[in-house]
DNA sequence: TATTGTGTTGTTCACGGTCACACGTCTGAG
DNA sequence: CTCAGACGTGTGACCGTGAACAACACAATA
């Protein structure tokens, strides 16, 4: 079954740009000046031409385009771990700015613990003859493969740090960890607690940083953190065993994590945010409806997916951009951070 | 910046099949029918061949490729709302199993509201010469708008309902909704209230009408259901609000929902599972960590995505299938459903 | 009037594969 | 010994587009 075709008819293929031609009485190269826009093209020929065109419902192979001009208009996305809030959201925002800059996206999954799956991603994506490439929230072992790759393609990576041998751009992830632990503070907190994500993902490990320098500058004790794979299983996991002491506040790498946490801590009668505040990263959609409502930091995925395709473009047309620009994440207050009990 | 190329230098392009062919020292021909495993080639011009290639890195063109077989190998996706737990897991999962059949997906977003952006989605995915359409989690009226093209693609829709134009497969609602309900039912519950998604969408009708059913085959009282937007926001908003009368359970279209409908019921004091049993939809990967954890229906996606590609490849070949299969999802039971109070 | 543009259109070829067909070599059967 | 058929390989056309160049008409200029 599908969905069937009235202008050209059944079995037949899709009119090429010879057909329009012949239907237009010109030759294929005015038909292709025309859809081009090309300038000297007498108004009454592009008209006949265009009035041929949409008769004909014709649309051009990209495919055809993209062997003749060696550009496919398209970019390759490799994505680690897009079932998860950030990565996703991320892969969605870069699609939605490619497509308003007229290019496509092949995204390419990896899953979690599949980092060898990179070379499989990166050998498509090459045949497929993209443009560029995108890499989605990596980590630190997923682009040393990349980086024995030699593709030639123009790269850009979703990490904070400048890197010598690709573009990059990001979240200003340690202005979001250190809003959210100033915060603590603020409050009162002495004894501040880590819950991070793996400290071999770029984002983890700075968020985990900007951790340890607040704690310092504020000349607050520091407890080695806890580290999870960013599940919310993993959180419920630590909610049950972790060892509070006398800590008053933890500062959760995801907000998932801390989902967990706090049922971890609901079922030990560990009260948020009366006994422990708890602070997490994301802003998922949800987390404002969490018992309690999660205090978090969110990010602007949608501006950062047109700064990664501007940079992206920029690069594949051998462009300078402007300086280096991180988008500054902004922290939600609600109900699961309070001053500790006097 | 980007990863440089080794093997074939710098400005060069990538090599071509007569580049192979010019170093085995045989015919661009040749060449093809190694790479594509034609039977009658001497192994030893196959080595030289195979060496040839792996030499110069050498990866085919499936642009190329697609111009002269008129097959794209890659398969369009418009997804609604692919922001969501249920369709971004269902184009993963279409995506991987499309991988493992040598296929890629293009993937066209269409968010809330969009549905006009539908027409533009078949447009661009025609133009990049799809070989078949896969529908994720439509409305109606987006498959209203869908049905006035004529693209002459096969096409596949995510849905329950046999369709006559169109290929469909699914996970079978219907039995998830009934699962649930029965749950409440043979817990003891008399009165269950329904918290619906947008009637626009197919998954949501089917949930609503199988809830209906399950009252009516066991004679008890039906009230109006509240319609939602999947939003945990929504949820929220009739957790505060909802009149909840004489009953004792709500059956909650999806899981997003019905965190947020436990989130106003707190703040109004009505404690689940004491006072009121919640069943969601989807087992979101933290709707174990809810507080209550919740109970809910989980859909296998990765099957599901296995039988949309399946289904549409076979289409895509002309081949018939065998009898059409639903997914049974699985209830999960946690503690935010028990016996109501005596 | 001859010349030089300039605007408009057409012709040819390249892009990197696959397909249909032709051709030569070798083997085995009549 | 000859001829058919299988095997192995090469030649040329074609897929739909764009680039480079040619060609032609007509206006402006020397």
């Amino acid at each position: 079954m599908s969905i069937e075709a009235e202008p050209h008819g059944n079995g037949a293929r899709r009119p090429s740009i010879y057909d329009v031609a012949d239907r237009a009485g010109v030759s294929h190269m005015t038909v292709s000046r025309v859809l081009n826009g090309h300038p000297n093209i007498r108004a009454s020929t592009r008209e006949r031409v265009m009035k041929a065109i949409s008769e004909m419902s014709y649309t051009r192979s990209s495919i055809a385009r993209a062997l003749a001009t060696n550009r496919t208009m398209r970019i390759g996305a490799i994505v680690d771990n897009p079932a998860q809030f950030g990565p996703n959201s991320i892969l969605r925002a870069v699609e939605a700015a490619a497509r308003e800059s007229g290019y496509a996206v092949s995204a390419f999954s990896v899953g979690d613990g599949e980092e060898r799956k990179i070379d499989a991603g990166v050998m498509e994506l090459m045949t497929q003859g993209v443009d560029g490439l995108c890499v989605i929230a990596p980590r630190a072992s997923s682009l040393d493969i990349l980086r024995q790759h030699s593709t030639g393609l123009p790269t850009l990576v979703v990490k904070e740090e400048p890197d010598a041998q690709m573009h990059t751009a990001s979240v200003d992830q340690r202005a979001g960890a250190t809003a959210a632990v100033r915060h603590l503070i603020g409050l009162g907190h002495r004894s501040i607690l880590h819950v991070a994500g793996p400290p071999d993902w770029f984002d983890a490990k700075a968020r985990t940083e900007a951790w340890r320098a607040c704690l310092e500058e504020a000349g607050l004790p520091i407890t080695e953190p806890v580290i999870g794979d960013w599940s919310s299983d993993a959180g419920y996991q630590f909610g049950q065993t972790l060892d509070i002491g006398d800590a008053t506040a933890v500062f959760v790498a995801n907000d998932q994590m801390a989902l967990g946490l706090m049922h971890g801590f609901a079922e030990r009668g560990i009260r948020v945010p009366d006994d422990v505040s708890v602070v997490g990263f994301d802003d998922l959609p949800d987390a404002r409806h969490y018992l309690p409502p999660l205090t978090t930091v969110r990010q602007d995925f949608v501006r950062l997916g047109r700064l990664v395709i501007g940079e992206l473009l920029a690069a594949i047309d051998g462009v300078e951009t402007g300086p280096r620009e991180l988008i500054s994440p902004e922290l939600k207050l609600r109900s699961s951070t309070a001053a500790p009990r006097a």
